[in-house]
DNA sequence: AACTACCCTGTTAGATTTGACAGCTACACC
DNA sequence: GGTGTAGCTGTCAAATCTAACAGGGTAGTT
């Protein structure tokens, strides 16, 4: 399929409005370009609350099962990768410490029968990551590399439009409650995440101490935890705030 | 050129290690897909409502300087549109209302040579924007739209690679290569970073809660901070550790 | 005028973290 | 055998944070 035709296809997720169809369209892909197995995982950053994630499956259920179990997803390398880029990687290209968790789970995942693959990382605007991935059952690692190879544009474009069409679906698009933290609150939170104790903000701020342990503690009531160390894990995941230099 | 071969030439982004360099690539693509200019657009959010924006530029300058000088930024349909989307939009698929402040910048683009053109929006772990567009400045709307047309994959393609390789050039959220903080070391940051106390993260891992401290210790070392709360900003902004599903 | 959201400040007690002093085992590598 | 790395445990004092009790203000809406 030359990419025209490939772009032409694509514009069938656009129209989908429905866990299946999304589904179906990401087997036939998966086929026509060759692999074995596919999955996509979307992970949303939800208000108060722990993060949502959807799935569309394609992949060995035993699998899904032990890996959501082991909690796997915690070493994933490709999760890692996939937080931190915007292009699509093989997997044979990670870079894995030997004996690692990572190494462990990407060979149990061999196991199953995904030994070589592909993956696509899409974030979107208010902190969503998908990851569209594509396994070979494949034993000739040579086979496997061409494979992967020849997919990696294919599969690079499938990701934009399986993710918005998954966004759509699922009413991901809500710009309600956008930024639940006041300024105050950002700013103080902002500097406790560059390490700063309560005294050294209210220098900066030109505040007294109570009142950034004031604004600190609203930050935390509103995003639902009990220590600062949460507060600004959860707020620099969502993106609610963004710490300076480092 | 097919899909393939198209593929290697992405792969030169990854060295590039200038703004020259990356500007000559977009430029060849540029001509090699047809048309006239082009430019990346990098707005990179770092205090509140401020925000940092890094150009490649491949646009009449006298355009860009009346952009800037009117604030077009705030009424430009691409952007909006690029804002919320993550998949390439031709021009004139934009939906404009007549003589909106979205139309009149439009027209006025065209004026300057810019007539029809494709965008392709790119967000990033933290909240960047990218936004790579390629114009025409063609006056037969029939053969613009199928330049356009042709072209959507590939800057679809190079949009992911552009903008990696500008994040690159630019050290934004370069991981200065990565500190490798042990297994423990990791376990208890990330539950240190899901709120829990030394001594429940002792109890968690069935360690006594010194050896909990110890490990905090010996990660904060490493990241070169003094407080839990920085130590766990930083290993979340680099993806050393991912505190929630997933 | 009442209500709401945001901002600011104080005190106190108890829990938690930080940083310093110790010491121990196990494994891999040269 | 020595060296390095990773893991594990102990005590103690000072710094810091958490949670609770207070109180004050401005600005905009209904």
């Amino acid at each position: 399929m030359n990419i025209q035709t490939f772009q032409d296809t694509l514009q069938l997720f656009s129209t989908a409005d429905s866990v299946d169809e999304i589904t179906e369209l990401c087997r036939f892909h998966c086929q026509n370009l060759g692999f074995d197995n596919f999955v996509y995982a979307l992970r949303i950053p939800t208000k108060f609350s722990e993060a949502r994630v959807i799935i569309i499956k394609g992949y060995p259920e035993p699998w899904l099962e032990r890996y959501w179990e082991l909690g796997y997803h915690a070493s994933d390398p490709v999760i890692a990768y996939c937080s931190q880029h915007v292009v699509p990687i093989q997997w044979h290209d990670l870079r894995l410490e030997k004996s690692s968790l990572s190494a462990l789970v990407m060979n149990e995942a061999a196991e199953f029968g995904l030994r070589a693959g592909i993956s696509m990382p899409m974030h979107s605007p208010r902190g969503e990551l998908g990851i569209l991935s594509f396994a070979l059952n494949q034993e000739r690692r040579s086979e496997a590399c061409k494979i992967s190879q020849h997919a990696m544009p294919y599969v690079q474009l499938l990701g934009g439009y399986v993710h918005e069409a998954v966004c759509r679906v699922f009413g991901v698009a809500d710009p309600e409650d956008k930024l639940p933290l006041t300024l105050r609150e950002q700013e103080c939170l902002r500097w406790a995440a560059d390490g700063k104790t309560s005294w050294e903000i209210s220098q900066l701020l030109k505040l007294s101490e109570r009142t950034v342990n004031f604004h600190l503690n609203n930050a935390m009531i509103k995003l639902d935890v009990t220590t600062r160390q949460h507060a600004i894990a959860k707020a620099v995941l969502r993106g609610l705030i963004t710490p300076y230099p480092f």
